[in-house]
This record gives structure tokens, sequence and C-alpha cells, in this order.
RNA sequence: GCGCCUGUAGCUCAGCUGGAUAGAGCAUCCGCCUUCUAAGCGGAAUGUCGCAGGUUCGAGUCCUGCCGGGCGCGCCA
């Protein structure tokens, strides 16, 4: 267990900058080095895996640790007795109002009022940056790469989960005190911007006045590429209209990527996602980055020239053996070693994306990768080939993100990419908004599929987290505005909280702790189902206001009682607009 | 055939990287309210955590093997 966070310039940091957590862990390894001062326990089993967290049940207290059951072997006592030692200490710490040992041995710790009510204070003095962690000592950023989708057309509801549970956990890794890059992997080097370049050539010809019909298979139907094919009409005349494709296909395959990311952007800033890097493929194998790195592996033996087996199950009828280049990605736990380049010496996807991955780990000290589920099959090569290329020393996580299935008030809505006839991003954020769209990609795992249905998101009933969580917002605000014109003593006589009051500051304190532990584990939908949970207990705690007007936050005839009222509502809903800033949504003052 | 993901209350899902008697919303049942602190409230009941083994003080969580669902599977991107 860490005693003191550090910054980013080694300074440690006063115990009364750490959050509640922080602060009583920090108790809990203190009470466990007295027991190996004290010969209780040895040295190397102090590190075993202690926690401290709040219990499921309210009765157990504010806090539960497992120190006793962590430590009791290598103490060679029972657990009990072992916590009953422990609890003994804990319980003089002036914070603490009781420590008591429960079940097996655990240490339930009961928490003097006191610190509930000093956490609404540190929330308020804090604002927006309650919660937020201290600034890492990593040289080197964090690199998200999310989208990364082909530039072939707009950005469709296939797309949306994926960029905003990369733009969320980008957030979440910044707000929890990481230096973030979020990247784009522009994939404009391979053959399907051929196909859209010569699509682009069709609608070129087409703006020169030609009957051009449907369009052919295989080609890109969509009228987006129409504007593509009239500028470059302007701008060059009809020479490339008989020309043969080697003289025009860079040109156009430039022009109309240009034109598909600047959609793409377009797209992406309406769900207010903004890349700091667009790295592009063709550069990347215009470099030489490719051939550096299969020289590295060559040396090391992780790739040799050899001929894949035939493939599982059904073999297709044209399969032949064929030399190729294969990386040793079988090493790492592959089924298969996986080839860097094709039969005709270009490099795969695979080769080409070896080298990305190579390169972004020289300036990151850890790699996330959002990616499709369809593309589940080939994460491990990739995990292998920067574990190979960095020697171990950096991690690529790839986070796998399930499709959405989309619904209109129960019914399925059909989609189909031949036909053109898919729902874009723009559609669906025009239709239903931004913050709902953004909030609703974070209300399930994201490796599991996600329903999204129009009439539901946009509900305004109970069992729409979007709008229960903007309602809660919304119901303090509006008391805030009302509240604005009282006389109210500084500073709120916290004191006056009751302890269903208090428990409710417990839970928005509990914040800090949803971010070290979601960004730890690379999971912003924890935001959203905490922001159900705050939300909850705060509409608990007003409907008792709804039942009995003394249990109101403002009681006029006791300036004293409410002033402390508002304080602890100040507080939810400061918390509550923060961890909606780190899903990238807004706050809602009031609901129409 | 192989790989990855997934299976938790009638339904939709959480489950804090192994902790105590597994939770929430909806639906059901029982009360209450008709209110701008509005877009309901309170309470009750609900489980073979897919199945079977294993690991250990302790397993929904980790391991193995089955079963069901989804995605993918030669040099595509």
């Amino acid at each position: 267990m860490r005693l003191c966070a550090r910054t980013a310039t080694g300074r440690s940091l006063r115990r009364q900058d750490l959050d509640v957590f922080q602060r009583f862990e920090a108790v809990v390894a203190d009470a466990v080095s007295a027991l190996v001062a004290d010969g209780t326990v040895p040295a190397d089993a102090a590190n075993a895996a202690i926690v401290l967290e709040p219990p499921r049940d309210p009765s157990h207290g504010d806090l539960a640790t497992n120190a006793a059951l962590a430590l009791a072997k290598a103490a060679k006592t029972n657990p009990r007795e072992l916590a009953t030692r422990i609890a003994m200490g804990l319980a003089r710490h002036p914070e603490i109002a009781s420590a008591e040992v429960a079940g097996p041995g655990f240490i339930n710790l009961t928490l003097e009022p006191g610190v509930w009510q000093a956490e609404i204070g540190r929330i308020l003095a804090q604002g927006a940056d309650y919660g937020r962690g201290d600034p890492r000592m990593e040289p080197l950023p964090i690199n998200v790469e999310y989208v990364s989708a082909n530039p072939t057309g707009p950005m469709h509801m296939g797309h949306c989960r994926g960029a905003v549970v990369g733009d969320a956990l980008a957030s979440l890794l910044g707000f929890a005190g990481h230096d973030v890059v979020r990247e784009y992997y522009v994939n404009d080097a391979g053959g399907q911007v051929d196909v859209l370049a010569r699509s682009a050539h069709l609608r070129y010809r087409e703006a020169l006045g030609e009957t051009i019909g449907d369009i052919p298979e295989g080609l890109y139907p969509g009228d987006y590429l129409v504007p593509v094919g009239k500028s470059l009409a302007a701008e060059y005349g009809d020479r490339f209209v008989g020309a043969d494709e080697t003289e025009w296909l860079l040109l156009f395959r430039t022009r109309a990527v240009a034109a598909m990311m600047d959609m793409i952007r377009a797209d992406l800033a309406l769900l207010g996602i903004h890349h700091d890097i667009f790295s592009s493929e063709a550069e990347l194998l215009a470099s030489g980055a490719p051939q550096k790195a299969e020289a590295e592996l060559r040396a090391r033996d992780l790739i040799y020239d050899g001929v894949l087996p035939p493939p599982k199950g059904e073999v297709p009828d044209d399969w032949e053996p064929v030399e190729l280049p294969l990386f040793r990605s079988t090493l790492y736990g592959d089924d298969i070693d996986r080839p860097i380049r094709k039969s005709n010496g270009q490099w795969t996807y695979f080769g080409n994306d070896m080298a990305y991955h190579a390169e972004k780990a020289r300036r990151s000290s850890a790699l996330v990768n959002i990616w499709g589920a369809d593309h589940a099959g080939t994460v491990k090569r990739i995990e292998a080939a920067v574990e190979a290329l960095t020697n171990g020393q950096k991690r690529l996580d790839v986070k796998l993100v399930q499709m959405v299935r989309l619904f209109r008030a129960g019914e399925p809505v059909k989609m189909s990419k031949r036909s053109g006839n898919f729902v874009t991003l723009a559609d669906v954020v025009t239709e239903v908004g931004r913050d709902v769209v953004r909030f609703m990609m974070l209300t399930k795992r994201p490796e599991a599929m996600l329903d999204f249905d129009f009439a539901d998101v946009v509900q305004q009933s109970r069992e729409n987290p979007v709008f229960y969580v903007h309602y809660a917002h919304a119901r303090i605000s509006s008391v805030l505005r009302k509240a604005a014109t009282l006389t109210l003593p500084h500073p709120a006589p916290l004191d006056r909280l009751d302890s269903q009051e208090l428990a409710l500051a417990g839970l928005a304190a509990q914040w800090p702790r949803v971010v070290r532990q979601a960004a730890a584990a690379r999971e912003p939908h924890r935001i959203a189902f905490y922001l159900a949970d705050l939300a909850g207990a705060f509409h608990t705690l007003w409907n008792r206001g709804n039942d009995d007007p003394a249990f109101r936050l403002l009681v006029e005839a006791d300036p004293a009682l409410t002033a402390a009222r508002l304080a602890l509502a100040s507080a939810v809903a400061q918390v509550i607009r923060t961890a909606l800033a780190v899903m990238g949504v807004q706050a809602a003052e009031e609901l129409r």
C-alpha cells in the first residue's frame, strides 16, 4: 500500500492533501508497520494485498479492511485475534469513532462525523479539481488511440461507441493525473483508399457532365464524394478523364482522403471529440519504418521466412502454400505466426501497424487502443509485436468495444452498408443530442453489446440514467438559484447535518477513489454507474423533504440548517458536474 | 474446427482487479401522493451467479473441462 502520493517533482504530498481513502489507507499501513516493527508480522508479508474499501453493507461502518485476513497466515495467528490487535490501535486514531472486528476477521471502521463534514468543505474549496489526481512521474504521455476509422466516408453509428469510450478514457486518464495523447491512425495507404480514389474519379467524370448511372459494385456509392469530384474537375478540367489510373490515382486518393478526414473531424466535433495527433499510414510507410522494425526483429530471430499451414476449418479453393516473412507471435500466445509482407512484397496491414506501434511506443509511457470487437482476432499479434519491439518494457492494452444495436421504440433499425443506408453519427447526435449519446455509450461495460433506443434515451423518467443524473443536478441548481437571495451564516455549521445527509457526503467523497480505480482499470463506464448511484442517493434525500417539509434543503425558519444543507447539495452538484465533465457531458442547470 | 468476448432476479444490467448475508432499475405485489422540491414516493418479494471440477482462510471474480449466445478466422482493412 502506498503511504503517500508523490508529485512530478518527487515532493511528498502532505496527508491533508490526500482524499479520505488514501488518508486512512495510510493509517492502516502505519498500523501494519507497527506489527512489523514489534515482530508480529514478518517484513516481507507487509505488502500483502491489503485493501481498504467502503463496505457494501452500511451497517458495517464507513470503511472496512481485510488487513488481518491478509496477514494472519504470515503472522501464524488466527485472523480474528490479529484483527483485534490492529483494531485496538486504530480505535485510538482521533478521526476513528470505532474499529470493530467482524466476520472472519474484517475490521470495520466508523469515522467521526467531522471527517465527512470536512470533506464537504474540501469539495467546495477544490471545486472542479476535487478528485483530480496528482501529476504522475512518467516522462512520456499515455497514448490513447481511438476511432481510427478508415477515411472512406462519414462516421456512422458503428464508430460511435469506440469514439466515446476512447475519448472518455483519455479524459479520465488525464483527470487522474496522467499526461495523455489522443491519437487517430489514418489508414490512408491500403486498398480501401484506392477504391475511394476510383470512386472519386467517377464523381469527377460526373462533375464534367458525364452520366455515370448506378455506382458499380465495389465502389463507394455515397454522394459525399460529389463535392470532391467537383473540386477536382474545377481544378484540373478533363485531363484525367481518359488517363491511365497511374496518372491520377495518388492525386485523387490524397484529395479524397483529405476531404473524408475533414468530414470525420467535423462529425467527431459534434461529439466534442478532438484528437491531438493524426498519424498517417502512408507517411509511416514512406519513412521506411516497417523496414526498420523488420530488420530489428529479424536480428533477434523474431521474424523468419516460412510457410503458414492452411487455415483451419473450411479451406478456400484457391489456397496455396507461399513463403512469407512471418513474425513469431506464437511466442506470445498467438495461434499462428503472422505475415508482415504479402507475396507481392507489399506490407500487410499488420506489417505497417507493427511499425506504427513501435513508433508510438517510443513516444509514450503506455499504449491503449480502442478497437471494435470485429478486430478481436488481431489483438494478440499486435500486443505481441509491442512486447517484442519494446523488449517487454511497454505494454499495449487493446480495449475491445462491442457493437451498438439501434432501436426505434422497440423496433430494430435496419441498416445495410451496401445500399448506403446506414445511420450516421451526425444523424444520431442531431436527433438526441451530444450529451445523451455520450452518456448512453458509457452505461454498459464496453465489451458487452449495447442497445440504443431513440425513444428510451430521451425519456424523462427514473429508468433513464441520463435524465436521472441531470435531474439531480438541475434540482440542486434550482434550489441554489432560489437561495441566492437568502442571508445565510458563514461558514455553514456542517455539524447540523444528520447521518443520512453525511452518508450522501460520504458517497460524494468517493469520487477521488472512483477516479483512481476507473483510471487504473481503464474503465470509464464506472463513472456513469457512480453518477447514477450518487444521483439516486440525492433524490432519496430530496424525497424526504417532499414527505416532510422539515427535511427540505431550504428551511426558512432555520438559516443555519439551510446553509449546512445547501453546502452539502452544492458539494454533490460539484461532483456531478466534475464527473459529467470527465465523461464529456455538460451538467444541466434546468430541465426542459 | 480454432481464437476472442459473453452467460448474475421474470426483463435490462452493476458487482470497486479474491472478501462478509451477491446489488440497482424496470416489471410484480402492498401502501401512499395528484403535489411545480413537477416529470411520482415508500415498502415487500425475487437468485443453482450457465454446468462440473480445481486453487485457498474465502470464488460471481482466478485455473481446467463442458454447454448456450455474439464476433472473427489464409497475404483484407
